[in-house]
RNA sequence: GGAGAUUUAGCUCAGCUGGGAGAGCAUUCGCCUUACAAGCGACAGGUCGUAGGUUCGAUCCCUACAAUCUCCACCA
């Protein structure tokens, strides 16, 4: 054997005989149960980055459990086109090569498009190769290709049909970036100091920060229990930019403690005045967009302050809506737009976590359940060129790139048509994503299965965290502590990224980062490997001392063989429960701590090479869904088996492994050890543990005097601290001479 | 404004149905012991956020408070 596993030429090799031997390949078969995972598909804009390699992993890891457990595991590859996201990197592509984006035909800016997904695809393919994933790859789809098409026209024409998607000229929010009416989701709200205008309006002064839009102004608003603006209701006030009359009004919603208690209506252009507008029966005043720029309001405060209805300056902290792609301050617009009625969609939506959806963690529950309980309709359509047209003859439109998405689960499997793929593998299992997209995504999905297909488009939703630095910080450009998954890769391989991805994170909280854990992973195989070549040495006629038979158990053998037995039964709970990173941490302790730091070295004098290579091949099926490569190395290369770990059954415990009298006594045996080791390196050992020895006794006889304890407590408990007490008092007198 | 999560050793985190606090890393000390110095052995480190309550017994259950984080809504 090598001095440590080269990854850097094996990993490669392994990863190509898996493909060769179409090992990762899922068929229609009855004769298995299907297990399937979809994944969510990553877009062509940019490269893999850490979070993708993590989600990525987690999924992989199930997939390979399942397949190991005899399912007919199928894991569904793919790539997301990105509408906007697309959009916006083919321009600037198309810039930097010198041809003007706006000067070119549809056509040729849509074939550039199309170029961009094919170099990419490939691209996001290579990476996803790289992590080690189990996928099927003839089944890798493209949110572009036919077969999704047909979906979205399918669904697209029912939900017309049904009433469900109307065209309505409505308030909804412009990106002046992306040149596109946007949904609520795909608003965020960023804070920052801006300037609060106090404006004259005859005998009310209003503040606002958007003096620009007064010429939209069509009535102001006052709250009705305010009295000092009680006799002005009903009157009429001058626009000081138009010079039109407009009406004092009444309304609840205008908060009495806030500015100067008077609130400026603009119902074309802004979210809460298009509702008091409605409320009151006033007709919008539309601007056009040139007029509500930066520039716009610079000339609107220089007309104000001539005019001398500016009588106040002051800075102000606030919230405004950004775009979530360009982070450009969206424009509340009254346009003519298409949406989706959400209420009777939401419906079936919110009953489903009674009707056999899982949410895991369970936290979201609460956050699915809020945002379905307000939802709003969806504003589908979208004025950008990449992308689905919508449907409909003569419309120029496309479609929020998340219609598409939305249709992921059942498109990829051959819906609308019944394939055989489609009755086999949907409904699927378990759907793994971030958190960040419940909204966008995976609420969406789970609307448009009910409704496409009638069933749920999944069983389960596995949520994962944001990975984040070693001290919890989010991975940025601009603090510069991002790591490229790549690179680990590169230096320590794959399984090194895999494994210290995966360990000691949990799913309900952001998983943590940092170089030190690929070294410890690195570490971590060095000693798998080595624990490797010790049984090669073992087996060496030269080397090898006369084994006991199989039969004849050592106290050690059965030891192992019982604390493995434990760590199957409870590393298998934790896959199920989608608890990778304990499962990973107890993987680790028991073969570093338990196998090579107690087994091994009980095995130099005697050994029993039978149970060794029971564990260590065991112990490598147990990890290599974690860990692919160095196992799968071991497995063929060293343990000589002629078959992939991917078609080895995970391992269950056996019950004739169990000897827990043995098992008890050699921890006792252990214990001794180390106090002889103890009692080497300190010398005045005695001394401390005398003292111990003491508290100890003070401690069990407390225990034992509380009478409540001695009555209410189990019994077997009350006979330990007995029995413990006895054992420490002759101990302490040994020690006394 | 509404909701949720977190708070355990210097750091990062485990602790299943309440029954004497755990790991890894870092620190300190001792070791090239024939699988591994990417290693081995050992010591030290904790009023389990604060204050109450339930219980024979609370890190765990209940109440209040505090700090940190996240999501949602958003007032001109």
């Amino acid at each position: 054997m090598d001095k440590t596993f080269d990854f850097a030429k094996n990993e490669p090799l392994i990863y190509n005989k898996w493909l060769d031997g179409n090992a990762f390949r899922a068929e229609v078969n009855p004769d298995k149960k299907p297990y399937t995972v979809i994944m969510p598909p990553p877009n062509v804009t940019a490269r893999l980055h850490i979070g993708h390699a993590f989600g990525l992993t987690v999924q992989d890891i199930i997939v390979r459990f399942k397949r190991m457990q005899g399912f007919e595991a199928l894991f569904l590859p793919g790539a997301d086109h990105a509408a906007v996201a697309t959009d916006v990197k083919v321009r600037e592509e198309l810039k930097k090569r010198g041809i003007d984006p706006n000067k070119i035909s549809d056509a040729e800016f849509l074939q550039h498009v199309e170029e961009w997904y094919k170099i990419y695809t490939e691209q996001i393919k290579e990476q996803m190769k790289r992590l080690g994933l189990s996928c099927d790859w003839s089944r890798f789809t493209f949110t572009k290709d036919p077969c999704a098409a047909k979906a979205v026209d399918t669904v697209f024409n029912n939900l017309y049909k049904k009433g469900l998607i109307y065209k309505g000229s409505r308030m909804v929010n412009f990106c002046p970036g992306c040149k596109s009416a946007l949904s609520d989701a795909e608003v965020e709200y960023k804070t920052v100091e801006r300037t609060m205008y106090h404006i004259k309006y005859d005998t009310i002064t209003v503040a606002t920060v958007r003096p620009e839009t007064i010429p939209g102004d069509v009535a102001i608003a006052v709250n009705p229990k305010d009295k000092r603006y009680a006799k002005f209701v009903g009157t009429t006030v001058t626009n000081p930019l138009t010079g039109a009359k407009i009406p004092v009004i009444a309304d609840d919603y205008v908060d009495m403690k806030f500015g100067t208690g008077a609130l400026k209506i603009t119902p074309a252009h802004d979210m809460a005045d298009a509702e008091i507008g409605a409320r009151h029966g006033l007709k919008p005043i539309i601007l056009k967009t040139e007029d509500l720029t930066d520039e716009a309001r610079l000339r609107a405060i220089e007309v104000l302050k001539k005019s001398g209805a500016l009588v106040k300056e002051q800075k102000y902290t606030g919230n405004i809506s950004v775009c979530y792609r360009c982070f450009r301050p969206v424009e509340p617009t009254i346009s003519e737009q298409w949406f989706l009625k959400m209420r009777d969609l939401a419906k079936p939506a919110i009953e489903a976590l009674n009707n056999g959806l899982a949410i895991v963690p369970k936290k979201y529950e609460k956050i699915y359940l809020h945002w379905l309980n307000n939802i709003k309709d969806w504003c589908i359509s979208r004025q950008i060129k990449s992308g689905y047209k919508i449907p409909i003859k003569g419309e120029t439109d496309t479609l929020d790139t998340w219609f598409s998405s939305a249709l992921w689960p059942f498109c990829t499997l051959g819906w609308p048509d019944n394939t055989p793929d489609f009755k086999y593998f949907y409904p699927t299992q378990t759907l793994v994503t971030a958190y960040e997209i419940i909204f966008f995504w995976v609420i969406r999905m789970v609307f448009s299965g009910i409704e496409a297909t009638g069933k749920l488009p999944f069983e389960r939703v596995v949520f994962t965290g944001l990975v984040r630095d070693g001290q919890g910080r989010k991975m940025s450009k601009s603090l510069g502590n991002g790591i490229d998954p790549v690179k680990i890769i590169d230096e320590f391989g794959t399984d090194v990224l895999r494994f210290s991805l995966i360990v000691g994170t949990k799913l309900d909280r952001d998983p943590r980062y940092s170089m030190e854990k690929a070294t410890l992973t690195r570490n971590f195989i060095n000693k798998i490997w080595n624990a490797t070549k010790f049984f090669e040495n073992m087996q060496t006629p030269a080397v090898a001392t006369p084994a006991p038979k199989a039969t004849a158990l050592r106290p050690a053998d059965k030891w192992i063989l019982t604390k493995f037995n434990n760590l199957i039964k409870s590393v298998t709970k934790k896959y199920e429960k989608f608890d990778f990173g304990v499962a990973a941490a107890e993987l680790q302790h028991f073969f570093w701590a338990d196998f090579c730091d107690w087994y091994i070295e009980e095995s130099k004098q005697t050994n029993n090479p039978e149970v060794y290579h029971d564990v260590l091949s065991a112990f490598l099926k147990l990890i290599s869904p974690i860990m692919p490569f160095v196992t799968e190395n071991i497995w063929t290369e060293v343990l000589g088996n002629r078959t992939s770990l991917l078609s080895a059954t995970f391992p269950i415990p056996n019950p004739k492994y169990n000897f827990p009298k043995e098992f008890k006594e050699f921890e006792q045996h252990i214990e001794r050890i180390k106090t002889e080791r103890n009692a080497k390196s300190e010398a005045e050992n005695a001394v401390k543990k005398i003292e111990i020895l003491k508290k100890e006794i003070a401690r069990g006889e407390q225990v034992l005097a509380n009478k409540g304890f001695v009555d209410h407590a189990p019994k077997e408990l009350v006979a330990k601290e007995r029995t413990k007490l006895e054992e420490n008092r002759k101990l302490l007198k040994e020690l006394g001479k």
